[in-house]
DNA sequence: GTAGTCAAACTGCCGC
DNA sequence: GCGGCAGTTTGACTAC
């Protein structure tokens, strides 16, 4: 139904960040002690550093390279002591915030690169399996947290898209609708004052034999013999009412 | 400067 | 236990 749900990638193998992973990806109630530990469990090494989104992004040199240093200068200021420890510190601070915020989350955009990348594999696949995501999270130098959570968050508004979509629908449906049974009614009211007008007629003499014949739709004189006329029934209506129409078809109205 | 919007990230729950 | 989803939080960005 959706435009966007379609499915499929394939993709070559990616490595993860198993630091960051082991957080991202276990137990969020870990997550909420994280900040307590990670100084201790997770104090860098340099080999961490290259994993960052940080590194990921100046890798690309894209256009969030700006809001990545920023955000990196924002996280590091504290720590940057001395011209010769400045990258290393910077290390240690981006994996403090690599791993899922220290004292609060960092988010980082995504690149136009990387979210063209998603869109497209969104496009073959609203879903990925662990090695997909894990090879879509390395060629796109991305946590395959991050790349999961993209999916989910792209599969969210896609669905209030399609939402969007079917109640605007229902809400011109709601307008037909309504729109009908006003004219249903008009027509009913209508058919009612007939009713009326034609049954005092009746009551004169020279109107007491007028019918309709169902068939041909006429009116026709009590005496000449036609079907219609034996009837007791001073007044029919043709089998063609727009009322009785209406009723036997009413998706017509929608 | 701030309100509004978008999107990344988190949380809790549920079904398999 | 894992993945998906709904709901929520929050950082980044924009328009005024």
């Amino acid at each position: 139904m959706g435009l966007d749900d379609i499915c499929s990638s394939g993709l070559g193998l990616g490595l993860g960040w198993n630091v960051k992973e082991n957080f991202s990806q276990s137990d969020h109630q870990q997550k909420k002690k994280k900040s307590l530990v990670r100084d201790e469990h997770f104090f860098p090494s340099l080999t961490l550093g290259p994993s960052s989104d940080d590194d990921a992004r100046k890798a690309h040199g894209d256009d969030q390279q700006a809001s990545s240093v920023t955000a990196l200068s924002s996280f590091s200021n504290s720590s940057v002591k001395k011209e010769g420890d400045v990258e290393f510190e910077r290390v240690s601070s981006r994996v403090g915030d690599e791993d899922d915020e220290g004292c609060h989350r960092k988010k980082l955009r995504l690149t136009k690169h990387q979210s063209a990348i998603l869109e497209d594999r969104f496009k073959e696949h609203t879903t990925l399996c662990p090695k997909q995501k894990q090879a879509l999270a390395a060629k796109l130098d991305l946590r395959p947290r991050q790349v999961e959570v993209w999916f989910q968050n792209r599969r969210a508004r896609t669905k209030l898209k399609q939402t969007e979509v079917d109640c605007e629908l229902l809400k011109k449906c709601c307008e037909t609708l309504t729109e009908e049974n006003k004219r249903l009614q008009k027509e009913l009211q209508e058919l009612k004052s007939w009713k009326l007008t034609a049954s005092y007629c009746m009551q004169l003499p020279a109107a007491a034999t007028l019918t309709m014949c169902p068939s041909c739709e006429r009116v026709a004189n009590g005496g000449d013999g036609h079907p219609a006329t034996t009837t007791s029934i001073p007044f029919t209506i043709g089998p063609k009412s727009h009322f009785i129409n209406s009723l036997s078809h009413p998706s017509a109205a929608c």
